[in-house]
DNA sequence: TGTTTGACTGGGA
DNA sequence: CTCCCAGCCAAAC
């Protein structure tokens, strides 16, 4: 992994690709991934700069409880929990089921 | 150059 | 248990 440091969003949008399918995570996973563990808002901020960019599936982070508090910011609100169902993770109330199930750390799952 | 904002989080009431 | 508030930090205005 190549820590671009120059571009913080560029290491968001780094990490977000690497969200396997079917696998969700949250900012503040990445932010402290990132290192910048006080930062996850800016990791949200992040994601609002990857709209230009396809390759990042923005569907996959939501918050720490896992509620699709972006769902708002998507072209469709509903295309992230489409996207989301799609992948085998059920959502309800704008809140993903079992998410501790689908829940994936980078920290953990890259180790650094 | 200074202020506001925000796809968050954690802690307190 | 739910609701509210303050902290945080980089980009946008």
């Amino acid at each position: 992994m190549a820590k671009d440091h120059s571009n913080f969003f560029n290491d968001v949008h780094d990490v977000a690709r690497l969200i396997p399918k079917g696998k969700v995570t949250n900012y503040g996973s990445i932010a402290r991934y990132l290192g910048a563990t006080r930062s996850s808002r800016m990791v949200g901020w992040a994601m609002n700069a990857a709209h230009n960019i396809d390759d990042i599936p923005a569907h996959r982070v939501v918050n720490r409880v896992g509620v699709l508090t972006g769902k708002n910011h998507f072209a469709d609100p509903g295309e992230m929990q489409a996207l989301l169902e799609s992948e085998g993770i059920k959502v309800e109330n704008d809140q993903i089921v079992d998410f501790k199930t689908h829940y994936w750390d980078p920290v953990v799952e890259l180790e650094m």
